[in-house]
DNA sequence: TATACTTGATGACGTTACGTCACCTGCAAG
DNA sequence: CTTGCAGGTGACGTAACGTCATCAAGTATA
């Protein structure tokens, strides 16, 4: 049976000495020798647990539910709440993007960045972020302020919303039908969603999505495609029926 | 002339209060009057520069180009980078992504995470990211294993290469010709990152782009497509006449 | 054999952008 | 006079290590 010592195992697995050192402090993953001088040795299991953590970190799990994985948890529940915070970072990512690439283009355009300019942009985009109220009548205007509290990025009821999209589209594109049990998944969720933002309230549910089928620069809400909403649809008929 | 206190602020900007003294406290943003005792005064200038503060905070630059920003300097130069550094973001989080879903996928399939499917997953990624070497004859293969020492995620070339790809697609996307100050600046970069990476040998280096052609599947390189290798041709052609 | 080099180990502090106590203070209301 | 509130200042905690400084064992060299 060989032996690999930290300096080894580091070079193999392309992480430093200093991770396996901390691995080992936080309990993750310790060797099952050591030396009577206290010298690291780590098995073939070793390696292949060491090989779990890696590919469990490339995912961007923080290590502590790295260690709940690997002595056995639901992994559908931690991966799919996995999944859907990878979703609301790559939003806030690409907002993030597309802010930074119109900023540079200011730059080639006007030489010097005027804040005017910057400041009227970011205005815009939080005036749009309210504009499509417009499409309510006043009486429900207020419930909507309420159930719909912060339209701003860091709201969570708008990055679930977000993260359902993305869900539909993905299995959009990987064939998966509404009818399906993930197609269930996302209908519950769906609902649960529509039920904390509208109050039960079916009838403002309803013209919610119909204005959603609009263009996104009329609404400023995140843009919806007709294949998504035909999918969120049959999903909901599917669990409803 | 108005001025508004910690709490004041706070609560028209949606910050914490700690926020604020934070930046006073690292000098990013220093209130223009302070009590006898102490207390913090914001004017209407501060205000503004806290705006700023907050835009750039919503590109995700640290605190520290914040400063430098605020305190001009080549806006361009640090946007840039920045956008570049996002974009490297944005591909690690879509493979992360991907492979939560792949993940997701297996368990719904077999029930419970075989390691040994995870695991081949993964393998099977490293064994493609090594598979278009074979296009190069044997002596060649001797430098390109140097050169382009890890190709697993963590390679900052094969990222730059990325950003570069990524920066090309938004040009041809928004109309911009690689005749231009951003196509000499990514050729520039390009002809940087290629020596880096072939050390000097323009033989090496055709072959290597003739091998990038080839569809992504058959290579396990990122793809690039017909539009982006033009471009990226266009951007040299014009920089070396 | 003395010396130097390599590789390993162990603290302990640094990093980012604050959150969260604990504790103190000036001021207005009841 | 007490109470409460809005303000203040440290100081510690966070995630996942990087980066010293220092020490010990084993190996190679002069």
């Amino acid at each position: 049976m060989k032996r690999w010592t930290t300096g080894e195992v580091a070079k193999q697995r392309n992480i430093s000495v200093r991770t396996l050192r901390y691995y080992d402090q936080i309990q993750l993953l310790t060797p099952s020798f050591k030396d009577d001088h206290g010298k690291r040795f780590y098995s073939e299991d070793d390696l292949f647990k060491l090989e779990k953590i890696i590919i469990l970190k490339s995912l961007s799990l923080p290590l502590e539910d790295i260690r709940m994985i690997l002595d056995k948890l639901t992994y559908k529940q931690i991966l799919t709440s996995h999944y859907n915070y990878l979703q609301e970072e790559l939003s806030k990512l690409q907002t993030s993007i597309s802010h930074t690439a119109s900023l540079i283009n200011m730059i080639d355009l006007e030489e010097s960045l005027s804040w005017e300019r910057v400041s009227e942009m970011v205005q815009n985009s939080r005036k749009n972020a309210k504009k499509w109220m417009d499409y309510f009548p006043e009486e429900e205007k207020a419930i909507l302020q309420e159930s719909l509290p912060n339209l701003s990025n860091n709201d969570k009821t708008i990055q679930k919303y977000i993260g359902l999209l993305r869900r539909m589209e993905w299995c959009i594109q990987h064939n998966i039908t509404p009818e399906s049990d993930e197609g269930a998944q996302i209908a519950s969720e769906l609902i649960e969603v529509s039920n904390e933002s509208f109050q039960e309230d079916n009838n403002l549910m309803e013209k919610f999505w119909e204005v959603r089928k609009l263009p996104a620069e009329e609404t400023g809400l995140y843009p919806i495609s007709e294949e998504v909403l035909e999918f969120a649809e049959r999903c909901i008929a599917y669990v409803t029926t």
